[in-house]
Order: structure tokens, then sequence, then C-alpha cells
DNA sequence: ACCTGAACACCGTTCAAGT
DNA sequence: ACCTGAACACCGTTCAAGT
């Protein structure tokens, strides 16, 4: 909805327009991911870019909304992904396929994915001031209640938040320096898939707490 | 070395300063975990203080000094383990030593693990200008080394990765709203344990690469 | 439609000066 | 030892104005 912008009149132009607000988008993903976005000021963006800081606001209305048109497309994209598993029946099949398309979803995304980490803080308070809560912290939610189940035991809610986890900063962490990208996207996805079921406790527990743990004060 | 600081002479002085400067790195903590490094202002600070903008220079050579006295402790205990893993036998029990240190160390952290996690661009860049690298991302590394073990398959290296993140995650994730602080331990440990042993692979594999994944093209 | 120049309030930092 | 007031360069943002 951002990216498919250029539609509406791209012959009519100089086509420059469309031209300078993506290389626009293209450098400041770049440089927020790179070294921060606190760090990365206008000036910077719009010297590289060969105009003035004020022209920037031509663009976007404020750096912020630099921020929320390159994340917006990820962030539809999980919503579909939530929107579509409650409508799913609860099963290991179901399960295994938000894994999937959640993985797809993230490895198409890893810069985005990449700054939305390193700049937790900046963009969280991004928030739109809207209803729209955190913008991650919620999804997370919603996703580990998809695996887990509504009101899991820690365990589960802890292992389907490490599933989660695993994937996008595995994929994050490791894609530069995987030799062969499909052997990564194979064992996140491995790993990824073990935690996305519950273990039903087959060793009788390496911890201290066992089903004994019922016993005690 | 940072909180025990009083010793020299606390008697002497007003303890005033003292006390200034502790209130300053709490609140300091708190603002930055709760609202970000950047959204952080010193004059927020100072005001709260009731002190001026140019009093904080006095306890503090920069703003980025403060992160530093706040994470300094916790770099340290880190480095501590991962200097004592080196020195241990590669078994299955040393790693489950290590799980249990560095849950001890986030444990009784989280606070400044969760401002860590926050601001991870503001404190990259933190550097100190000095060789410390990325201050968590080379940490990291060393850790998965010592759980997976050096120039581990990357499937293993993932799962260690996975098994750290579970509990730093984890910890700041849930800590919040778990009702029972120890059943959310047993659980985080249960979880990492699992993950810090690599898994041979017991069940044919689930993802469409298994064994047969040599043949391809 | 696309961009500039100049101004705004705010930021982190420095420093001479006060007690 | 502990703190202030005033100044510095830089930041994001606005706006009237130019083409």
């Amino acid at each position: 909805m951002e990216e498919n912008f250029s539609g509406a009149g791209q012959g009519l132009g100089r086509d420059n327009g469309r031209d300078t607000r993506s290389r626009l988008r293209e450098l400041a993903l770049q440089l927020f991911a790179e070294q921060g976005y606190e760090k990365t000021s206008l000036r910077e963006i719009a010297e590289r870019l060969g105009v003035t800081k004020a022209a920037l606001y031509y663009y976007f209305k404020s750096k912020e909304d630099i921020v929320r048109s390159l994340v917006e497309d990820y962030v539809a994209q999980v919503d579909d992904l939530i929107a579509w598993g409650k409508d799913q029946p609860r099963t290991a099949a179901t399960r295994a396929e938000i894994v999937h398309r959640y993985m797809e979803i993230v490895v198409n995304g890893t810069e985005v994915f990449r700054m939305l980490q390193q700049n937790q803080a900046a963009v969280s308070s991004l928030a739109s001031a809207k209803e729209r809560g955190e913008l991650f912290r919620e999804r997370m939610d919603s996703l580990v209640d998809l695996i887990a189940g509504r009101d899991a035991p820690i365990r589960d809610q802890v292992r389907a938040a490490s599933c989660l986890m695993s994937i996008s900063i595995g994929c994050m962490h490791y894609q530069r320096r995987a030799a062969d990208p499909e052997e990564l996207r194979a064992a996140l996805l491995d790993v990824a898939l073990e935690l996305a079921d519950a273990t039903p406790e087959q060793a009788p527990s390496r911890t201290k707490l066992g089903p004994a743990s019922l016993i005690k004060s």
C-alpha cells in the first residue's frame, strides 16, 4: 500500500518525485538500521539525497512518519496472519502453518525487522497516538495466544514466544553470515517448529520443580 | 564496582552527593527503560531531581556515561561467565551450568536488560570508541560458542542463540505479569535447557528438507 | 509538484563562576 | 565538593516564498 504508490500517474510527471521518495525510503531504512533512528539526522539524509532538510517534509510529515511508511506493510502482513489464525482450528498443522507464514514475512523484510529491533524505544512511542498500542508487544501476544492457546500455562507461552523470537532474531542475526540461506531457513524452521508444540514433558523434568512442585509449602 | 562506590568517605560529606548520584542513576534507569534513552532529556531528569541540567555533568561526563554506569556491572558479570565457561569441559553439565548462571544474571538485572533491549541502537554506538565492539552481539556469540561448540552447524548455533534469547526476553516480557516468579523461572529454565542440548533429530525431521536435502539441485 | 531559506524551540555539552 | 547561568552547535519542524 506504500510500495505500489506509483500507480497514480507515473508517466505524467518527471517521475522524479517517485524516484526521490523511494530513494529517500531506501536510504532511511539503511541508515536507521545501521546507525540507529536517533543517530541519523534528517540533515544527513537530505545531504546524501542532494536536497535540503526542509525538502523531506514534502514527502513525509515527520521523521517518525518515514518509519511508519517503512514498517506499515509488514505490520499489515502480521495482522493478516493473526486474523487468519483466529479462524483456524487449533491443531498442530495450524501452528506449523503459522510458523511457516511468520517466517516468510520476516525473511522478506529482514532489514525492516532489524531496524525495528534496533530502535524499539523510538518506534514504540510512534504508536500513532491511536489505539494501535505498542505495535509489537501486542502482536507478539496475539501470536503467542494462537500458538500456545489462550491462557496457556506460562511454560507454553514461553515456548511460543521463544519460537517467534527464534525466527526473527535468527533471521536478523545469522542471515548475513550464513553461507547458504536455504540451510539457515531450514535450521530456523526446525527449531521454531520444535518450540511451537508443547512437549508432553517426556523426560521427568531436569529442573528441581517437577510434578512434585504441587507438594510445596 | 559502581554500586559500592560509597566506601570512600560516606561519613564525611553531607552524603548528599552519594544520594543525589544514586537517585540520578535510579531515575535514569527507570526513564530510559520506560520511555527510551533518546526521548528522555537531561532537563527532565534534572528537573525531577531538583537541580539544573548542568549539575548532572558533575556526576557523569556525558549522557552516554550514565548508561555505561548502569550497564557496566552486568557486562562484567557476563564477561566473567564467558571466561569461566572457556575453562570448563564441554559437557552437558557445563552447558546447564552456563544456562543457570546466565539466568541468574538476567533475573538480578531485569530492568537493566529491559533498558538495553529497548535502546539497542543508542547503546551499541556507546561502544566507548575502544575495542569493546557492539557490547552485546559479541558476547552473545561467545556464549553461543560455549553452548553449541565453536563452529557448530548453523542449526545448533540457532538453538543456542534461542536458548539465550528465551531467558532474557522471557524474563523481561513475562516477569511483570507472572503470578509466581518461581514458576516463571522454572518455565524459562525448562525451555532454555531443552534448547541448550542439540537434539539428535529423534523424529526424522518435520521440515521438507530432511537428510534428503543433500540430493537437491 | 517540488524545493529553498530563514526562523523556532529544544537538545546535549562546556565553562567560568559561585558557595 | 556541589551546583548555577549563560553560551555553543545541532536537532526536528514550520512556513512563506520561489519555480
